[in-house]
DNA sequence: GGTGTACGGATACGACGTACAGATTGCACC
DNA sequence: GGTGCAATCTGTACGTCGTATCCGTACACC
């Protein structure tokens, strides 16, 4: 067994072992033996599970697809902010991941220097550059949380204002009312449809202030 | 020692614990402790720990503040959406519970119920509150993300395209012109002025859509 | 007063992350 | 070819965790 142990070997095994039990089955120990060997050697590679788990982020993000150099900056965007979007949904274990650890590897970097490049070329100065950058990723980061993370799911939990066992859907229908007519709605859409609805908002708004910086430059 | 034991009791002292030492630092015994009775006292209130920080989220969520019902439905948003992010700047080691539990108790879902009132009253229709809801809710847990889960921060971790120790930043430099260049731009930004900017294009989106759809109707 | 039921305590089990102390290996240098 | 050193890997062990299980207690209700 056991071909010679990599950083990135490891953390690909540990991708694979999160694709398939979740983060919270993912131990030093069933990691080591999909290896094929002893659980202290990771450390060798990681200095604890915590740099594991962002080796396994970084990994994550380095799949990250690269817009072409030349197209509009709306499209470079769009393409960059579905991509992570897919990433995240043939991971979807592991998506949690890319909201903890943010890119700083080459390769992870690689589509964040494309976008800022996109942007750049169509004239946004840094300052824009930047802002644009931190709207988009906020979107796109709860977007994981919402859709990945059963946001708008059913697990009806406990634990109310006191008193047990209250919640009984009639007493809420008549304390929330809206709630109770919205909540369907919410669950009854498209989740790609929606991602993008949010996402053209933002880009619309981008587009406005350099139509209007460019009128005062 | 020890109060009679509630669930509003534990959770409570759950979050303050949380405050004090982070998520990581939660652990049953020491609750218990803190609370001055047995570790498995705090199952009868809560099935399971993943069940107590749902709790504690819900605690967190009943703090977001409700705007006066008589304000426009954007000066209600923008009320909201700041309320959000001032209860996590407030419980900032517990601010990841907000992305990961959404709200499910009366409580804790009354600014929701009281954001989409301010939606409908301005005319909105039911799928576009929804939709704007979504948005909003989006944009509002990935800018948790980013401005309390250090997204931005320089904690320089390892692991790079299978060789050891690169990235050092000579080296970054020439790869990643644009992350460079830009970093430190980010960085530099006001965090709140920077949620307010993506917020108003969100709100600007909003608005645009509602005229266009009175003058369709 | 007797009985059931909600509550809290004690103990114990299995799994976890990882510190530490060797063993093993492969390679540089004479 | 031998020798030493550094990197790599293994084995063992410690402390901590969540929580299953079993038991005692106290109070509500008839």
């Amino acid at each position: 067994m056991a071909e010679k142990l990599t950083q990135m070997g490891i953390a690909q095994a540990a991708l694979a072992a999160i694709d398939a039990d979740g983060i919270e089955g993912l131990s030093m120990r069933k990691l080591a033996q999909n290896l094929g060997s002893s659980p202290m050697a990771v450390y060798t590679y990681f200095p604890d599970k915590d740099a594991l788990l962002d080796g396994v982020a970084q990994l994550l993000l380095a799949e990250v697809d690269t817009p072409p150099e030349d197209i509009h900056w709306r499209d470079a965007m769009r393409f960059i902010m579905r991509s992570v979007r897919h990433v995240a949904m043939r991971h979807p274990n592991a998506s949690r991941l890319i909201n903890q650890f943010p890119p700083h590897t080459p390769d992870a970097l690689a589509f964040v220097e494309a976008g800022f490049r996109s942007f750049r070329r169509a004239g946004f100065d840094e300052l824009s550059t930047a802002r644009c950058y931190r709207a988009l990723a906020a979107y796109s980061l709860g977007t994981l949380d919402i859709e990945l993370g059963g946001y708008f799911s059913p697990e009806t939990r406990t634990i109310t204002s006191e008193t047990r066992d209250s919640m009984d859907t009639p007493t809420a229908a008549k304390l929330l009312p809206l709630v109770t007519e919205i909540t369907p709605t919410l669950l009854a859409q498209d989740d790609a449809a929606e991602f993008e609805y949010g996402l053209e908002l933002l880009l619309d708004g981008f587009a406005d202030a350099m139509s209007r910086s460019d009128r005062t430059a």
